[in-house]
DNA sequence: TTTCAAATTAACCAACCAGTCAACTAAACC
DNA sequence: GGTTTAGTTGACTGGTTGGTTAATTTGAAA
């Protein structure tokens, strides 16, 4: 019974854009409401702070980035071509950003991560839950590829935290400079960090 | 002529303090007054904005940074023990910053180029500024170890960004999960970056 | 077509925000 | 010890903050 309306779905993007774009200390409620059209007594209607809000909009981007890695690192595929199709998407989504913001925009989850940092301990969690899922993937790809020799990664736990520092840091790097063309290097330094040798590509 | 203080120290202190434990756009004037025990009116005859304290900030920590950059890439050292010392000293001061605050803090500089991102473009000068310096350090140790053959840099330029955002990246990391033992990391992923081979401590 | 819960709205609030100002104070120099 | 000038103070402003409320509108189900 009662009405129904898409104005949670519109509140949950307009959040993530803003935090992706910005940062979440300096979104006010109002803007958030502006960029989703809707008037605040809605936003308490569906959220019962900004806090929140962020949380759940942080819960919906990483549902729609799950579906990405899933793809990217199914079992169908060799472990080594996962990790570098895993790291392909990473600069082809900036690019998609960097067309539709004017910005190389980073990573929401650590840019959020980083700011929030010391602060809010329940937001912290939901973060590190999300980072701890993501390298749960990167942790088994190496893991797969260096039980088949292809690299060097008798830890592949801790190698999956260099890896993923890397590509975190190099993302962060690119937001700063506001220049994809750093993104360019995401591969080499890949490589370097599995041990990997030059595959050439065929032809 | 006139009475002197050090009420400017005392701000500039504060505000990188503020900035470095939690984030610029949360911390209010308020806070970095009564933190450095200055009246607000007192701040304002120092200077002119909160932004421009920052900046300030910025420039007076990163002096006290290029001193410590000075000393591990002195020239006296050879090129691959330079980068050693350096990122020794990166984890070290981690270690004191969890001492004094009970928390892992990362780079401040870091942290607020990714929060102010692509808003305020003087801010963001300044800061790409201060990291382009960093980035020199690492570029002309790690081409005086290309030249002596001790690592894999045919393009120092590159190499020294990806060493640098693995840096930065990995003291993110730590900051997201308030552990000080991902550090422990950074060695490694620096020589798999530099494709150097362990080294064998004496003894 | 009635019903009723869910969604919308605008007006509202106290607390806080960055920044201002004029009166005041004290120390360095003569 | 008087003068100068930099530093200090607290009260103030107008706008914004996150969040509240009660009245109202809507549309899905009975």
């Amino acid at each position: 019974m009662g009405r129904t309306s898409d104005a949670r779905e519109r509140l949950l993007e307009a959040m993530l854009e803003l935090i992706w774009v910005g940062s979440f200390g300096t979104t006010s409620v109002d803007q958030i409401c502006e960029r989703a059209e809707v008037k605040k007594g809605s936003f308490y209607h569906f959220f019962e702070s900004k806090h929140a809000l962020a949380m759940a909009a942080i819960e919906h981007g990483w549902e729609e980035f799950r579906k990405v890695l899933d793809e990217a690192f199914s079992a169908s595929r060799p472990p080594v071509e996962r990790l570098e199709v895993w790291i392909r998407h990473l600069r082809e989504e900036q690019v998609q950003m960097h067309v539709k913001h004017g910005r190389v925009l980073g990573c929401p989850i650590h840019t959020l991560g980083t700011e929030v940092g010391p602060m809010d301990d329940l937001f912290q969690k939901v973060l590190k839950g999300k980072l701890a899922q993501y390298l749960r993937y990167l942790e088994s790809a190496i893991r797969d590829a260096h039980a088949e020799g292809m690299v060097q990664a008798p830890d592949a736990t801790v190698k999956a935290k260099i890896l993923f520092s890397y590509s975190e840091g190099l993302l962060a790097h690119a937001r700063i400079w506001n220049d994809l063309g750093i993104l360019d290097s995401l591969e080499a330094g890949m490589r370097d960090i599995l041990r990997l040798e030059e595959s050439l590509e065929p032809g």
